[in-house]
DNA sequence: ATAAAAGCTCAACCAATGTTCAGGTCAACA
DNA sequence: TGTTGACCTGAACATTGGTTGAGCTTTTAT
């Protein structure tokens, strides 16, 4: 076997070999690197080496993105997470139950729209004054200053 | 070859007031002109003066930014209008129709990684094998290169 | 030993939806 | 007539989530 495992470190994870298990591509893994999201500690020769934990905090990005997540929140909430060990199911279960959340007033946001939006096939109005379309406020308000939320998982053009 | 506004003008009018009556920046409608969604027509001093119509594009350009439909698309959808006149509840209501079935598709997909979601909370797995959320593609397939779409209308810092 | 594959950094670029600024002009009111 | 507020253009900047490329180094395979 192993004549020299100090501490098991069970073969550290090149950029290269992190990309292909998790899917996404290096440049992103640097990317979530800068933004704080993953670590990894250097080669003799400057390059990164991940643990295997990696993997799964990537998986959680990957869910938080489809969620419409935006990375900075995905970023502290990783965060929050005891650093060295990997995430667990009950951290997981953290994690997932604010962002279902998040996901749900979502889908009820967009519902009521949708409403409004039948309403408003109907009367054809757009009128100024009636239209609750025109007049969100009631429902719907403009929740101040937020990131962006993306619904797709579009954009990949390769 | 028009000698005098013979047919009702009804006084044109200007960016400010348009900006003003329909809730949008100076700087939006340069930007929407630009992007082909309004047009305008210049005073001897250059300056432009809108018809009254364009309040009700506008309109609709409002809320199809809150369904998430992208510029570009409200862009050909406007496009497809007669132009010079006004749309009308007829034209609306066909506008609407299709992008009510968008925003139906997108609750729908919603939903569905909602309920995703909910079985991988209560299983905290995220197992690279089992995990639906983590495989997309049964469900909810990664449909192509397509524009993404924003939910929310935040992003207002002012 | 050497060549190919993979990795490194930094900068620039993409898309979408605008905002802000600088420098100059126009229009309306007193 | 003068002043002030509204308007003009063009360029640069902001945000989110990355990708692409140049130029150079490390690692791996033959």
């Amino acid at each position: 076997m192993d004549p020299v495992p100090s501490i098991d470190i069970g073969k550290a994870l090149t950029v290269g070999e992190v990309a292909r298990r998790s899917g996404v591509a290096v440049s992103a893994l640097h990317f979530y690197e800068r933004k704080g999201l993953i670590k990894s500690h250097r080669s003799a020769g400057n390059q990164r080496r991940y643990h295997r934990d990696v993997l799964r905090r990537v998986a959680v990005i990957k869910v938080a993105q489809r969620i419409g997540i935006p990375l900075a929140e995905v970023a502290g909430a990783l965060a929050s997470l005891p650093s060295g060990r990997s995430p667990t199911a009950r951290d997981w279960s953290r994690l997932s139950a604010r962002w279902r959340q998040d996901l749900d007033e979502r889908i009820h946001h967009l519902s009521q729209l949708r409403d409004q939006l039948d309403d408003c096939i109907g009367c054809g109005c757009l009128s100024l004054t009636a239209c609750r379309l025109r007049n969100p406020g009631d429902a719907l308000a403009e929740t101040g200053t937020g990131a962006r939320r993306w619904e797709g998982d579009k954009g990949k053009f390769r």
